[in-house]
This record gives C-alpha cells, sequence and structure tokens, in this order.
RNA sequence: GGGGUCGUAGUUCAGUUGGUUAGAACGCCAGCCUGUCACGUUGGAGGUCGCGGGUUCGAGCCCCGUCGGCCCCGCCA
C-alpha cells in the first residue's frame, strides 16, 4: 500500500547534511539505495542525486515506521520524517559526506515500490558492473550510479562555462536549423524526407558550417553555438552518429585571434576540474608533429618520440630496408625505456597491433645484458650498435622499428607510441597537456583516384605564404601534385591525445574559393549547384573570418577522465547505432511512409 | 566493408582431455540478530550454457553458420 506525498515537501537533499545540523527535523525523499536489518532497528541508505544518508528506524521509538522498513527493497521511492543525530564517534562513517549524522526516523512515506532491478548499481570491487548492453537497455537505472550522475552533471557545468565565457567575450548564441540541405561531400547525411514536396530531403546538419559562416556575411560578428550535430558514420569509443560541439566564428580573425579564443575557453572550462592550463598554449607545425609523434594529435604526456632511421640503413642491402628506402618510405623507431625484457610474446602482439596500421613488421632491438634483436643476422652487430646509437636508447631499453611508406610509418608508430605507454602504464594521470597543432595542409591525396580533397572543409583558406604554389598548382596541370605541400590556415587543440578542437580561417575571397573547387575537381557548375547560396552570399560583403568547433563530448571525458564517449551522454547509441531502451531505429507504418512517397526495397 | 574479443543463474564470472546431477560470489526469497554502512547468520529458490545446424555413444567444451555487446582498421569534408 503506498501513501501519497500530498502537501509534504523535502526539506534537505540527501547529500546535506552535517554535524551541524543534529537536533534538526527534516524531511528526505529519495531511493533506498540499501538496507541492513537488525532486527528491532533497521539502517537504510537513501540516495538521491546529491548523495547518501543513513536513516535509522527503531521498532521502540517509532514502530509503525519500523514496520513499513520491514517490507521496503532496494529501489523503493520513499520519504521519512526525523530528526538529525551525531553518530557515536566509532559509528561515523568517513567514506559518506554526510557521514557524520544519522536521521532518526519518526515516519515513512512509502511513495512508490520497484521491480529488482536487473543489475545491481552498486557492486563491490565497483568495476564488476553489469556489460554494457544491459545498462543500455536500462539506462534510467544505469544513471543512478553516483558516478554516471557526476558525469552528466559535470556535463551540464561545462556547457555553462562556455556560454560563461562566450558571453563574456562578446560572442551572440545563436540557432542554426536542424533542417538543412543535404550536401554530398564530407561524412553521410541523416536524412528527413519532406512530405510537403514528396520525393524532397532534408539532411540533418554534420556541423553547422556554412550557416556559422553565413552570420559572418551578415555582420553579426561573432557567433557561437552549442550545436548538435549528425554524421550517419560507424562509431568509435569517442564517436556516437550525433553528438554535440561548441561552434564559433568570428569576424576579422587572423589565427592568433582564434588561439586566444582556443585557449581561453578551455583554460576557463578546465578551471572546473581545478587544472591550470598555460595562458600560451605549447605550438607544434602538423609537420613537426607527424614527424616526431607520428599523429596530428600527440599525447604529451609521456615522451617517447619517433626517431629517424632511415639516413643509418641507406647502405644496406637488407631489401625491406633497402626498397622501402628507395621508394621514398623511411625507418624509424620508437624507444622503450627498461623493456629490454620485452619476451617473444610481447614483441608478438605489438607487431600484430602495428599491422593494423599497414605496417609489414615490426623489427626490434633489445639491449639486456647482451643485444639481441630480429636484424642481428641481416645487418650485423655494427650496424645495429649504429642504430642504437641514433636511436638514443641505453641498456635495458627495447627500440621498436617500423619501415614503410611514410603514411604507414607515422601511422603505425603513432599508434604504438600511445599502445605502449598505455601497457607501461607511462601515462601520468593528473596531468593535463595542452597543445595546439598549426598549419595542417590543404589537402589529402587520394592514392585509388590520384585527386586532391579538401583536409579540412573547402572553405578553409590556404596559407599566405602558399598561395602562389597554391595558384601554380590549381591553373598548371602539370604542377598538380604541388597541392599536397600547400598549407591551410587551419589548427587542432588537442589535450592528452584528444582532438578537442578544429578550425580554420576561411576563404572570404571569391577568386580564391573558385581556385579551391576547381583545384577539388569541382567544376563551377558543380559546385553552384551545392554551395550556391553560399556562394551568392560570399559575393556582398564577406568579412576576413574564421573560427572553430570543440567536441563536447570529448572536452567532457578529459574532464570525467573516461575514455568512453557513452560515459558523458545521457542517452547514448550501441558501436552498431542503435538505442537499446527505445529500441530504435525502427520500422514506420506503412501509411507513414505513403504519405511521404517513399518505399523500402530489398 | 574488414579484423579482434566476449556471450554459461537476475548480475559478474569459473567450468579440466568431449563423460555422472553445470558451480562460486553478489543479488533475490524466508527466518534470526541492539550499531551496521561490502552488516552478520541459518535456510531456500533460481539455468533454452545467445540462437540454428553438424560431428560424436555422449557437446557448455569440437566444426559450420548466424545474432548481439565491446574494441580496432577503413570511414568520420
Amino acid at each position: 500500500m503506498l501513501d501519497v506525498l500530498g502537501n509534504l515537501e523535502r526539506s534537505h537533499t540527501c547529500g546535506e547534511l552535517r554535524a551541524s545540523d543534529v537536533g534538526s527535523q527534516v524531511v528526505l525523499m529519495g531511493w533506498v539505495a540499501k538496507k541492513r536489518d537488525f532486527g528491532v532497528f533497521t539502517f537504510i541508505d537513501l540516495r538521491d542525486r546529491e548523495g547518501v544518508t543513513q536513516v535509522v528506524v527503531s521498532e521502540e521509538t517509532a514502530a509503525e515506521a519500523h514496520a513499513k522498513a520491514k517490507n521496503l527493497r532496494g529501489e523503493f521511492v520513499i520519504a521519512v520524517k526525523g530528526e538529525v543525530v551525531a553518530r557515536d564517534e566509532g559509528a561515523k562513517n568517513a567514506k559518506l559526506s554526510t557521514g557524520e549524522i544519522e536521521v532518526k526516523v519518526g515516519e515513512i512515506l512509502v511513495l512508490n515500490d520497484a521491480k529488482v532491478p536487473p543489475f545491481q548499481l552498486e557492486v563491490a570491487g565497483s568495476e564488476n558492473l553489469a556489460s554494457e548492453d544491459t545498462r543500455l537497455k536500462y539506462r534510467y537505472l544505469d544513471l543512478r550510479r553516483p558516478q554516471l550522475q557526476q558525469n552528466i552533471i559535470m556535463r551540464a557545468k561545462a556547457v555553462r562555462a562556455i556560454r560563461e565565457y562566450f558571453d563574456s567575450r562578446g560572442f551572440i548564441e545563436i540557432e542554426t536549423p536542424i533542417l538543412l540541405k543535404s550536401t554530398p561531400e564530407g561524412a553521410r547525411d541523416f536524412i528527413v524526407p519532406s512530405r510537403i514536396h514528396t520525393g524532397k530531403f532534408f539532411a540533418l546538419p554534420q556541423s553547422p558550417q556554412i550557416l556559422k559562416q553565413i552570420t559572418m556575411i551578415a555582420g553579426l560578428d561573432r557567433y557561437y553555438q552549442i550545436a548538435r550535430c549528425f554524421r550517419d558514420e560507424d562509431l568509435r569509443a569517442d564517436r556516437q552518429p550525433e553528438f554535440t560541439q561548441l561552434d564559433m566564428e568570428m569576424s576579422f580573425a587572423n589565427q592568433e585571434m582564434a588561439y586566444r579564443e582556443i585557449q581561453g575557453m578551455f583554460n576557463h572550462v578546465l578551471k572546473l576540474i581545478d587544472v591550470e592550463l598555460p595562458a600560451v598554449w605549447p605550438r607544434i607545425t602538423y609537420a613537426e608533429a607527424m614527424r616526431r609523434y607520428g599523429s596530428d594529435k600527440p599525447d604529451l604526456r609521456f615522451e617517447m618520440e619517433l626517431v629517424d632511421l632511415s639516413d643509418d640503413l641507406r647502405d644496406t642491402d637488407f631489401a625491406p630496408f633497402a626498397d622501402t628506402l628507395s621508394n621514398g618510405g623511411e625507418v624509424k623507431c620508437i624507444v622503450v625505456k627498461g623493456k629490454a625484457d620485452y619476451s617473444r610474446k610481447q614483441t608478438d602482439e605489438l607487431q600484430e597491433f602495428v599491422k593494423r596500421y599497414g605496417a609489414g613488421a615490426l623489427a626490434f632491438i633489445k639491449l639486456g645484458d647482451e643485444t639481441s634483436s630480429s636484424l642481428m643476422k641481416v645487418l650485423g652487430e655494427e650496424k645495429i650498435a649504429q642504430l642504437v646509437g641514433t636511436s638514443g636508447a641505453e641498456k635495458g631499453d627495447a627500440v621498436l622499428i617500423v619501415a614503410g611508406k611514410k603514411s604507414v610509418v607515422a601511422a603505425s608508430l603513432g599508434a604504438l607510441r600511445n599502445e605502449v605507454a598505455r601497457r607501461e602504464d607511462l601515462i601520468d594521470r593528473s596531468k593535463y597537456a595542452c597543445l595546439i597543432v598549426t598549419e595542417f595542409p590543404m589537402f589529402e591525396h587520394d592514392e585509388a583516384t590520384d585527386t586532391y580533397v579538401a583536409a579540412h572543409h573547402p572553405f578553409t583558406s590556404p596559407m599566405d605564404e602558399d598561395l602562389e604554389k597554391f595558384k601554380t598548382a590549381v591553373n598548371d596541370p602539370s604542377q598538380h601534385h604541388l597541392l599536397g605541400e600547400v598549407r591551410a590556415k587551419a589548427y587542432d587543440a588537442v589535450i592528452n591525445g584528444y582532438e578537442c578542437a578544429g578550425g580554420s580561417i576561411r576563404i572570404h575571397q571569391q577568386d580564391i574559393q573558385a581556385l579551391n573547387f576547381k583545384a577539388l575537381g569541382l567544376s563551377p557548375e558543380k559546385a553552384r549547384e551545392r554551395f550556391g547560396f553560399f556562394l551568392d552570399a560570399l559575393e556582398f560583403g564577406t568579412p576576413p573570418h574564421g573560427g572553430f568547433a570543440a567536441g563536447i563530448e570529448r572536452t567532457c571525458m578529459i574532464l570525467c577522465g573516461t575514455e568512453n564517449i557513452r560515459d558523458v551522454m545521457a542517452f547514448p547509441k550501441t558501436a552498431s547505432a542503435q538505442d537499446l531502451m527505445m529500441d530504435s531505429p525502427g520500422e514506420v507504418d506503412v501509411s507513414q511512409l505513403t504519405e511521404l512517397g517513399i518505399q523500402v526495397c530489398e
């Protein structure tokens, strides 16, 4: 039999009461987290968003409430009226913020009962949680876990801090439409059929890129938005089909101004976890990042830089190295401190790891009591010693070597660097290493089609220094390959190896925009068809402008110290892009499809 | 699209070389207990070994297929 709430209001939350409240009459409401029954009295851990308070019900002083307490089960919703009493010295619980006190209950109202949860919210050992699919199906129960609640609260604080920052800097929050027009470049669009215009479709924004640029053309000067974005691509531990980004754009901007806002925003947000980032972040060019770390988003919480061994190996006739070097490839290594004792099994595992990135093999040199190497037979002791010297490795270290195309060496050793750091626990979790990566390439070469595609997006401005090269490459077909050397006014912000933000200074001149479309192999007709409205807008006095977008989830992952994006979203989807709680996506009525003029074929 | 890994009680897991009645912990149910907070204690219930097929005298275990979770590569202007 349930009780009614009536006019009763709670006086405190379950995380609020302290020793100073002893003697007060209070009303608490929450969920039964735990019950410990001692016959003549019963302890209940009462939980709400703010914490847990122990309440005690005694048969002697509150017979009716005690009888009710007998029938309480986990996750029942109750209200208790009672007095705050101090706990005896030995009975205090240092693990609870409310552990100095307990509430001596006079009356209990059972506001609702609950089925036995399909999994335990709190498990001893805490990492023995139920499997993720079970928890996702019952997301509302999983969200009752204090850890997840803290993450969701932290996310709200982060978004508030972002708004504080941009409001204080004269930016205007502007909402852009969710129903847009599909542009076939880039990620796959989520498509929304139009009933009124049968056979036509909206697309959900992958980002509000063009619209925010148009707010600059409109003279709004400084824009920001907490923007939901949608990309119909496969998921990852840090990627969901819908996600949120802080999107910002400003007029009359150069790179320095953009860096200032990136730094200012993140520095303000990281204060939420008492982390002080430098006022001016370290900077590195894309080329240098790739050379030293094999990644455009290096984790700088640890060293282990890549070392180039190519020059030492130009005189070798060992085919895997000789062929690689004569074909423009390279041989590089990382040095793992103190890991000369890597076993065959471990180096095999690491070799399997780098093969995923296209590496043919992983060679090693182990500087144990004796030097051993997978290359000893083919290169000889002298050459091995030379490589060790170049690598900077010392006795006790392991040298891990990959040869191949530059892109493969970077990808595999860059990933291996992270993997080894993770395995060997080289990462100081209390550190926050931030970085701005500059001078991204303007284009990426697509080997399959021998074409160049925009590395960032087609409105990114080339660097002034590379403008002549850009013009030459576009206008002289024989110089087309120079496109690969053109750098863009594009930049990323990286914290702890996560790409947290990315942006660029945009093209505001029509002639350069036209050149860029030509470089991308987009005819004027095609460009007009896809971006006509935007090209029109560019002709009406576009100010120089630029900006960036920051991933809210990735930022929150750093704030919350988690490596899983689902930990910072209230209602995430699985790796196969389904929502297990509502079982979406789902089928729709035939009548709905008919109305839209849509037929599903096999 | 490809690869790896996992799937056994409500949950987390163990399960030997293919061999009797598939186990443990937590949770759940019933009782006892005056200070617990991972309460203790006594007893109890609870299984389509993801699903389908095959091999075998016999399959949780071997083989094939399939579904699902997680991770990775491709993909993500």
